[in-house]
DNA sequence: ATGCATGAGGT
DNA sequence: CCTCATGCATA
């Protein structure tokens, strides 16, 4: 007896894709730079040997090489380039509306900055956790792809929320429970308490379950809300909200929007629930490029070094890894994203 | 569940 | 060029 639900695709609406707008602001400065180790050493210390720098991130890299292979081949993995503009005729699913506007949060930065000095726990990740992928495909996913042509509609002005603060002197305080500083916030928005985020968080991947429905099918539902500078999201992001992997700022903010969801849908799931629809969507590749092992290795050990390496140590690095500078760019840029994350493991 | 990417907005 | 929020493509 068990019992399960398993997936069902119970879409609430057939696809309404309109296109995504998310007027909401964000903005959040570079506050967090102020807790850099070396913020402009770069260019002094290290400008003399910095290559000293390089080579013993290197050598650092390369003795877990040959540790493992001897030498590795040359992994082209940049293979994309979806140079493909293919003129937005009318291709469905050539999303081809790229304005959205990302940006829903930011009301105050979250805590959340220190830096390993030299732990070099980039990420380590967890990878492999397989497991349960129960819901893995619905047998119609809802999702996207809206293909509507490119009909610019500038809905515009939904909801434009702009704020400044000063670089420093945020950062707040992990814990406050309940109690929001009295910062007045004019808007009437603050809510910065992590522990309400992580069991929200938790209840809501619960219920979702319950009512059958995949993270894929949550964004695409989520536009069919109407709710005002609110379009769809992904399944990524619902998943990583669902794991608390986004900063505290785009948590706080997606929580209302998905409370409001999942509200509507177990309301929906009431009264009636059926409206099974199939959709396809064709053909859209934009290559991932796949970095290699070593060349991974390579970028943790610079990382550990120097985060924030400037323009032309990139390029130098980009070279010696046979990457394409812009791709070291970001990866740059996202593993201090993903080192920023919510992780509280020293706040808590 | 995550890696790499795009883009808006800010310096 | 960076940071942030997000997304597509994948493992």
């Amino acid at each position: 007896m068990m019992s399960m639900n398993s997936k069902q695709p119970f879409s609430m609406h057939p696809i309404l894709h309109e296109p995504k707008y998310t007027p909401l602001h964000s903005s959040s400065e570079a506050i967090r730079r102020a807790c850099l180790p070396t913020p402009s050493l770069q260019g002094n210390i290290f400008a003399g040997f910095d290559e000293t720098l390089l080579q013993r991130a290197e050598a650092l890299a390369a003795v877990d090489i040959v540790a493992q292979k001897s030498h590795p081949f040359k992994p082209d993995a940049t293979y994309h380039t979806m140079t493909t503009m293919t003129s937005m005729t009318c291709t469905p699913t050539s999303s081809s509306a790229h304005l959205h506007h990302p940006s829903v949060l930011t009301s105050h930065h979250h805590p959340a900055h220190h830096q390993p000095a030299q732990g070099l726990e980039g990420d380590l990740l967890d990878h492999l956790t397989p497991g349960i992928s129960l819901g893995g495909m619905p047998g119609s996913d809802v999702c996207s792809t809206a293909s509507h042509t490119a009909h610019a509609a500038h809905m515009s002005a939904i909801n434009h929320m702009q704020h400044h603060h000063h670089p420093q002197s945020m950062n707040m305080h992990p814990h406050a429970l309940g109690s929001h500083s009295s910062l007045g916030a004019a808007g009437g928005e603050a809510e910065p308490d992590p522990r309400e985020l992580e069991s929200f968080a938790e209840r809501f991947k619960q219920r979702r379950i319950k009512l059958g429905v995949t993270q894929a099918d949550v964004g695409a539902a989520l536009a069919s809300l109407k709710i005002p500078g609110v379009g769809c999201l992904s399944q990524s992001t619902i998943c990583r909200f669902e794991s608390l992997t986004l900063s505290h700022n785009n948590m706080v903010a997606l929580k209302p929007i998905l409370e409001a969801w999942l509200d509507e849908a177990e309301r929906a799931q009431r009264e009636k629930m059926s409206k099974p629809e199939i959709f396809n969507g064709g053909d859209k590749k934009r290559k991932r490029t796949s970095i290699a092992a070593p060349e991974k290795r390579s970028l943790e050990a610079y990382f550990a070094v120097q985060p924030r390496p400037s323009s032309e140590k990139i390029a130098a690095i980009a070279e010696k890894l046979d990457l394409k500078k812009n791709v070291v760019r970001v990866w740059f840029c996202n593993q201090r994203q993903k080192q920023k994350r919510m992780k509280f493991s020293a706040t808590h």
